[in-house]
Parts: structure tokens; sequence; C-alpha cells
DNA sequence: GCTGGGAGAGGCTTA
DNA sequence: TAAGCCTTTCCCAGC
């Protein structure tokens, strides 16, 4: 295939936003956050409408190398008497793509919608929401304060006042909870505290936790509840369990 | 297109370990650690050698729907008189990809290689071991006292001493340091302190710091660093920076 | 096989 | 724009 053509082709299709398509024998270095070459060899080269370039090789999800937000130039130069069509991608952070073409099996363009619909639940959005109509199988008399407020400083975190008027800060975490879940919770309390000038409880709620992140919690004197949960249409809590640590204060 | 031969050509570039590329009218579900749905809309789908299937939007670097080590099934079926073909990916994890074609624009099935082609990173053993060379730049008389220590990839623990005889905890980060890198730094020197029965000094080394993370820093009495560093052939480090906080100690 | 932890993390939302 | 944070993180290396 004609590189003069595969250049006019990926110029085009970047232009008109099209999604475009390219195997060939390819070198590919990347200079940046980091640096890295990968040797000479037939890939897939994906030319994205929102000027986003990705390599992939025929194993895993994510793509060999890649650029996002990125101006591409084609240049197409002869070597030792051999064709070569030179790709450079650059963005504003100064990284460099540049993708040296030596043949090209197949080019297609296709005209794709630029458009984002993926509906996703389980998140931990919607964990939050879910929690947040219901507080009090947590703990009884357990009531959100902050339904809309906006003092707090990460997404999901609830700020509920318990059935003695004290403060409480309620982390979610939909996965395992690790070391940063504890510090960031440590963190809000702080702030809470400082702002509100009264005491403040913290719970971390999460599936599981590291075991070092236990300790942490603990050391702290904040509290770990697990629970489980169901992803779906609608995603929900299904049970809470007591931590160790709660176990202990009866 | 037909979706049966469709049908058949995916099936048999999965038998062959080709990677399979389609462009069609789809709609695809998910159902695993999260669940999710998209609507109806054309886009590219990607099977590879490694039984990965990936759905990507003409947009973003990632897809929007993906399932690695899975096994898919195919089956057409007729709904309102009009052919579907179904695609039913599962894995290990009981988690599910549905997709469901209407129409197929185009497939294509290319042999390339499973390689797992090397990409050399511009190395952190190299800024490690540069920094090793010469701790006397970031500081008069500083020392390594654990030069054979083994190094995680990304964060480098170097354990110190400086001309006071005092032990000098130092983490290098390639990225701008946060919170994580601050708590983590914080329980090496704890470590250390605990273990060695002395007072021990953390520094931390990085491109840059958060803002908050620097005042996490400050108030655990630990110091800051920048540093630049050059990505290439022999990455190197170009020089070292004072913090604020050490600035203000002179 | 599970788990801990880095990554050019990517990508999104809010200040 | 930067900061903060979630993610079906992905992926590898160690046990």
């Amino acid at each position: 295939m004609k590189l003069e053509k595969v250049s006019e082709e990926i110029l085009n299709s970047i232009k008109n936003q099209y999604m475009c398509i390219v195997i060939g024998e390819c070198f590919v270095s990347y200079q940046g956050r980091a640096s890295s070459k990968l040797p000479r060899g037939k890939r897939l080269i994906i030319f994205k409408a929102d000027s986003s370039v990705s390599i992939h090789e025929n194993r895993l999800v994510r793509p060999t190398n890649y650029m996002t937000n990125s101006k591409t130039s084609c240049t197409t130069q002869t070597v030792d008497k051999k064709e070569e069509l030179k790709l450079l991608s650059k963005n504003k952070a100064k990284e460099t793509l540049e993708i040296i073409f030596y043949s090209v099996d197949d080019i297609n363009t296709y005209d794709l919608p630029m458009s984002n619909d993926l509906r996703l639940s389980g998140s931990e959005k919607e964990l939050n929401d879910a929690l947040m109509d219901d507080l009090s199988f947590l703990e009884p008399g357990l009531k959100p304060i902050n339904q809309q407020q906006s003092f707090r400083k990460g997404v999901c975190d609830i700020i509920a006042e318990d059935r003695d008027g004290k403060l409480v800060v309620i982390e979610l975490k939909r996965r395992q909870a690790d070391y940063g879940a504890v510090t960031q919770l440590k963190r809000y309390v702080e702030q809470v505290e400082k702002i509100k000038g009264k005491q403040t409880r913290g719970i971390l709620l999460a599936p599981d936790i590291r075991k070092n992140a236990m300790e942490l919690l603990q050391s702290y004197g904040l509290e770990y509840f697990s629970y489980d949960f169901e992803v779906g249409e609608r995603s929900k809590i299904k049970g809470i369990g007591k931590s160790q640590q709660k176990l202990g204060d009866y």
C-alpha cells in the first residue's frame, strides 16, 4: 500500500473527525513523562475523533502506547531507497509520540459518532446515594445533615449526626479500603472538627479493609464497618457487618 | 454484511489467535464488578489473541467496555424478522459481556504476533542510581548506609546518615508527590525510628508536590526537595531545588 | 492462585 | 487551569 496515500487518508480522517484504523509494520518512540521505544513490528493503530492515538499489540486491553489531545503531522521520507511514513504527534505537555511506518497492510476510515453513551451503574456515587437514603441501618438514629452541602472535600462523603448529636463523617469505598482511604477519612474528620469546632467521629465503610489500614484506622480512633453490595440496574447495599473494633465495644 | 458470516469469522479468528476488528451497529451489556449498558450505536470492537474483547467509541484511549480472559460464544437469532448476532463473553470471575450486533459494516482479521515488545522506559533505576551515586548534592555530608537495599519500582527508599550522624530516610518519586507519598514517608520514618531507636529525618524528593501534601509534610516535620530529571536513553537528575520549608531554615 | 502496589495511570468534576 | 479522587482501573511481581 502506497505510504503517500496512507498519509493522506490519516490526515483527512483526523481533519474530519473520523475514526482511522491502520494495520502496519511500525516503530514507535515516545518521549514525555517517561520514554519508551517499541521495536519494529506489526501493530494496530487507532486515530480517534478526539485526536487521541493508540498503538495496540495483539494482546491486552490497554494500548502499549498512546497519546491524547495531540496534533499529528505526517512526512514521508526515503531511507536506504525505501519509503517510510513518519507520524509525529505532540501535545501541550511537550510530549511526543513518533510512529514510523515501513509498510501498511490495511487502512480504513469510518464515520463513527463521537458519542459518550455508556450507562454504568454500581459506582461509588450510586452506592453513596443508596446509603444516603437510609443511614439508620448503619447505626440507629444516624441522620445525614449535608444532603446538598459542600464543605466536604471529596465527592462521596457523608456528614451525619448520631443520636447523641455528635458529628459523624462517613467515607464510603466500593473496594477494599487501603491506607489511602484511612488517611483520607482522617483528613476529613480533622477538617470538620476544625470548621465545626466539635469532636467528630469517622466511619469507614468498605467491602473489606487491608490489615495495615485497619491498624492505622484503629490508631486514629476511627471506626470501620464492612458491607456487601449488589450491582445491577439499581445497585443496592445488602448488609452491614460490624467491625472487630466495634464488636469490642460491646 | 451477512451476520452468519461475521459470526464465523470472529470465532475463527479467536480460535487461531488472530486479531479481529469489527465495525458495526451494536448494543452492549456488562455485568460483573459493576454493571453497564451501552445503547445501540456504531462502534469498533477488537478481539485479541489473549481472548480480550474491547468496545471502542470514537473518543478516548480507553475502551468503553471490555473483558479479559474471556470465552466467547456466538449465536444468530431473528427478532422481529431481523437478524441479530449475539456474542456472549464470560470469564472466570463470572462476569459477562454481551454484544448484540444488528448490522456489521466491516470486519477484518489480521495475523499479528502476540508479542509483548518490551517498552524500554526511561529507567527509574537510573534515577535511583544517579541519586545514590552522589547524595551530597542533596545535602553536604549525606551518605547512604543501605547501598545494597532493594528498591521497589517507582519508589526509592534510601536510608542515609547526615553529617551529624542522624538517620535520614529519603523517598524518591517520579511524579508530583501527593498525600500518599507523604504518609508513606511518614510510615517509613516511624518504622526506622522504631527499629533503630533513634530520631530520624524524612526527605521527600519529587519533581513537584501538591499544596495540601506540602502542608501535611510540614505538619509532620518532614522535608521536601524538588528535582528535575531528563528522560531519554540515559535518565539523569538535572538539579535539586530547595523547598520553601528548607529555605526558611536559612 | 491471590495480593500488594505502581502507572506515561486515564478520565471526570469542581474550585 | 489545577487539585482531588474514582476506576469493571490494568498490569506485574511476589508469595
